[in-house]
DNA sequence: TTGTTTTTGTGACGTATATCACACGATTTT
DNA sequence: AAAATCGTGTGATATACGTCACAAAAACAA
């Protein structure tokens, strides 16, 4: 998210928070349905934004370390309930930040609203692409999609391909695609018997992203966008 | 959309519109990925707004009638895309607006601004419960989702239950479902059999809204954020 | 009116994917 | 080292849902 803002408006971002907060892992920041006024910027650690479906199933959206915004960007909004809950994935620590502080800034320092809103509007960009890739392409794109994303987050390029250096269980990625576990399995190993990643201990190597952008048409889209933070 | 911006403020919007633009019944005001910086308030006629998915099949998300606003409220965002298709359904009339005056006026005009930006966030939980739908309570899950919105939009009250008074066919709401004709037929029939709603002509006589809340949590949200539009 | 198009209804069938069951290896705990 | 736990792999089966085919009904046009 910070990329989205200059150093100074985020230190002036920070500058606004009235707490910090710390968050054992396994702990919930948020839960969906809460009334809830604050954001929060992630000082250390590890949270996933998730939403709980009828069934009682995660839908995890979002992998946020050092730096990123969570919460809500829901300012200037009567019905302040968080959409989304927010868990620790390890012992984390956040900045808590008032939406009434961030409104009356807005409204101060003009600079500072240029760009906090330019973060809104891509946070929202950000958001819609990753509904657009479940709904749009069903549960191998939503899978397709997680690994680019991944990829452009935690991707470290070897000579070999782009190492997702992120410990993740094919749980967690049923999880980042509305599917099941055992569905990421199958498609895991007929992408591997395709060539296009393979496994290094736990971890996957993607050799192809091209062709697992193009299967969900995501040609153009630039990386800050296109990531799981 | 305009039911969250005072009417002082919605005329001061209008004022901004550098000129107005006549669209045929059938054509397409803007269409997704196209680059604009324009967005638009419907003066007379009706917008459908939609989504095409990889194999063709188009996603419908909003129908929208006089004085809602369309287009993107991408305000400050550099790579201005359109994220969406906008296409008259009827002979329209819209009034365009540049983003960068809606900018100028934001930071010029505060009390502007807090509307615009009430507005705007209004509008991206509305946008943000739709898909929700659509992902977190699958085919299913869409069509309730879809029949509520309309009730909540287009629904008449009579001492039946309320009459859904808009032309929609089955493939309509496949559309908004992202399902497909016969299933919506097969389900709206199972729905009919229990009872919840039934047929007058060819529109839709909804007997238990709360039947089809239920199946998808949608208890306590207000029709201004749960609509069609 | 008659013919044409649009919309709806429904059976048959195929595919995708969820679920269940269980095995196996790896890792962690005792 | 043994036991327990966790992650992965894979077949069998069930289910949801899309697609195809076609018929009937309704709406519309000539």
């Amino acid at each position: 998210m910070s990329q989205f803002i200059s150093k100074k408006n985020f230190e002036q971002l920070k500058k606004l928070a009235y707490k910090t907060i710390k968050v054992k892992k396994g702990m919930f920041l948020f839960q969906e349905g809460q009334i809830g006024e604050n954001f929060f910027v992630v000082l250390s650690g590890k949270f996933q934004i998730s939403k709980f479906s009828g069934d009682g199933k995660e839908l995890c959206l979002r992998l946020c370390g050092p730096n990123a915004v969570i919460g809500e960007l829901m300012i200037f909004s009567d019905n302040g309930r968080y959409l989304f809950n927010g868990r620790a994935l390890e012992d984390s620590e956040v900045l808590a930040i008032k939406n009434e502080d961030i409104e009356k800034e807005l409204l101060a320092n003009s600079e500072f609203a240029v760009e906090f809103l330019k973060m809104m509007t891509d946070h929202f960009r950000k958001q819609h692409t990753k509904f657009r890739d479940l709904v749009l392409y069903g549960k191998k794109g939503a899978l397709y999609s997680t690994l680019i994303r991944m990829a452009n987050s935690y991707g470290v390029q070897t000579k070999d391909g782009i190492l997702l250096d992120v410990p993740v269980t094919h749980q967690d990625l049923a999880n980042f695609s509305s599917t099941s576990r055992e569905s990421v399995n199958r498609e895991l190993n007929t992408l591997k018997s395709k060539g296009i990643i393979s496994f290094k201990g736990r971890k996957i190597i993607i050799h192809s992203l091209d062709y697992l952008k193009k299967q969900i048409n995501c040609e153009g889209c630039p990386s800050s966008y296109c990531n799981i933070e």
